[in-house]
DNA sequence: GCATTAAATAGAA
DNA sequence: TTCTATTTAATGC
């Protein structure tokens, strides 16, 4: 069995950031720790929602499947978020799958708790609302970009989003996305193909605005993808 | 301007 | 080796 779970871990964690100690030891009391190796799922789309998580550590990518039997790419979403929520909007199966992008570790409750936490818990169900907001606002801005923009301007939005999110700073002042991620991930998540992703990171690399290996992708120039985005300058 | 197709190369398991 | 990721060129809408 695994020791006590820290307070620290989530006591600044939006959800719970307004909680005092006890609420907080109450809470990790009834979690259920749990490790992910990268490529496992967390949960998958259909089954019944009858955990909700945390995401205290690693990245996860959010896939639903088509009719066809294919996955897209959805989202990536970085630590210290709720996911898997699907009581929040009223559903009882998750409405798509969760995959470790990387290692996770992740706290999850019964589903049951989803209205004690709510009713009991201040600031957690505001917290909770202003993160789906967010997801939606950033859904709408991808919508948005794929019905008025070029291929090149949604694939360097979305490598910016994910520095942005998910970046970590690497020596030579570059941000490097912080979990693996391929070329074909990136042309699910921005409805064009790997073939073209490929072919912009290359025509970036040369021009210095960014660095990649397989899976991996530093920006060294953000300045510069924000022009290519074309949301500014 | 991009998708599609196809073929070659290279890294990882 | 086999599987997966990536690159590059050719072709067409």
């Amino acid at each position: 069995m695994l020791r006590k779970l820290d307070e620290s871990l989530i006591a600044d964690l939006p959800p719970f950031s307004r909680l005092g100690r006890p609420e907080i030891r109450e809470i990790l009391d009834q979690a259920a720790p749990r490790r992910h190796e990268e490529g496992a799922a967390i949960f998958r789309e259909g089954e019944e929602a009858d955990r909700f998580h945390l995401l205290l550590d690693g990245h996860v990518r959010v896939l639903r499947t088509t009719a066809s039997g294919e996955q897209v790419v959805l989202r990536h979403i970085p630590p210290g978020q709720l996911i898997g929520i699907a009581q929040a909007i009223g559903r009882t199966t998750y409405p798509a799958t969760a995959l470790a992008a990387s290692e996770c570790l992740t706290l999850g409750w019964p589903a049951r708790l989803w209205p004690v936490f709510v009713s009991r818990y201040e600031g957690f169900a505001s917290e909770t609302w202003a993160t789906l907001g967010r997801r939606l606002e950033e859904l709408n801005d991808r919508v948005a970009e794929l019905a008025t923009k070029a291929a090149e301007n949604r694939v360097a939005a979305c490598v910016l989003r994910m520095a942005n999110q998910s970046g970590r700073k690497v020596e030579g002042g570059g941000i490097e996305i912080a979990f693996p991620v391929t070329r074909a991930n990136i042309a699910d998540m921005t409805g064009t193909t790997l073939h073209t992703v490929s072919r912009l990171l290359s025509a970036w690399e040369k021009d210095g605005i960014v660095e990649s290996r397989r899976r991996h992708i530093v920006v060294t120039a953000p300045h510069r993808l924000v022009l290519l985005s074309g949301t500014a300058g």
